[in-house]
DNA sequence: CTATTAAAAGACAAAAAGGTCTTTTAATTA
DNA sequence: TAATTAAAAGACCTTTTTGTCTTTTAATAG
């Protein structure tokens, strides 16, 4: 689905809001290692984040990775689209240049919903939401259980 | 959404069925010329599928690309995995090598709804159905319309 | 002020994806 | 059979993604 470096920046930022919330900065060594990344990479990617003002680090003694507690939540639509772009969020599945409701890809009217559905999910999920309560990791109760047209091949 | 190299195969084989129905066996020029990709890659692309067993060809005047009539309606999710593999069917949006139901990223219950959709609809389109009469293409009839929990939000 | 700690910066490299081109092989037609 | 046509094969290249490593800068603690 996403990018290397997009998983890494959403678990990245993930573990530092959790780790934040309990009153610890976590570094660089620390991030890597709990979710499972490479070092230096990953000390590359929260570089760029922390250049786009996405999070904030201090150097030195004590220093390490965070919020600023006014921050505002983070969508990971914001994350996705400043680390790699909007095709996963806008393209066309059979990669025509124009695709939309007046000039549709044979596949676009069963596409567009599903493109639709990762937008919203996309737009409401923050990185605080998936950090604190698990709130976002608890199935929810089932009114709309199912999306596309074959209910009962799904699995999860 | 899906590597250059699925959707230079996806938009190939539709073509190919069009213009067989059509009584027509098309050449890589012709082929790479109407589907706007690049020409010397796509022969690489339809050679793999040739020796994949996809598709047939045949050298020399005359020649072209073509499915057998007697060949079975092929999935998209057979040319997907052929192509680039079941990362995108099967993975996890968070990049957890394990993301289940008893292990759930902190995005599964919100994102695997999303991937069953996707794999219900590359195991259901085929090539077959997507160059053919356009079916796929038609809205279909608005039973459930919206799929994601904040419906409003949708773009087409 | 010095030693230590940790991020910033950026060079470098490996791997994968995307793309081009030439030569060879096989089929058809004149 | 010779000329022509078109795919097969595969070498080669470019770009992007992913990853590593060294050096520099800045902060803190003693």
């Amino acid at each position: 689905m996403f990018h290397k470096e997009t998983e890494y920046a959403l678990r990245g930022l993930v573990y530092i809001q959790q780790q934040n919330e309990l009153g610890h900065r976590p570094g660089l060594a620390e991030i890597a290692r709990e979710i499972d990344a490479p070092g230096f990479y990953t000390g590359k990617i929260l570089q760029r984040l922390v250049r786009q003002g996405f999070l904030t680090s201090r150097k030195g003694k004590g220093g390490g990775f965070g919020f600023g507690r006014d921050k505002p939540p983070l969508p990971l639509r914001d994350l996705i689209l400043a680390t790699e772009g909007n095709k996963i969020l806008t393209g066309c599945a059979f990669g025509l240049k124009e695709c939309d409701q007046d000039h549709p890809c044979p596949l676009h009217y069963r596409y567009a919903p599903i493109r639709n559905a990762l937008n919203d999910l996309v737009a409401t999920a923050t990185i605080q939401s998936l950090a604190g309560s698990l709130a976002a990791s608890v199935p929810p109760a089932r009114e709309k259980p199912d999306i596309g047209s074959n209910p009962d091949k799904n699995i999860n």
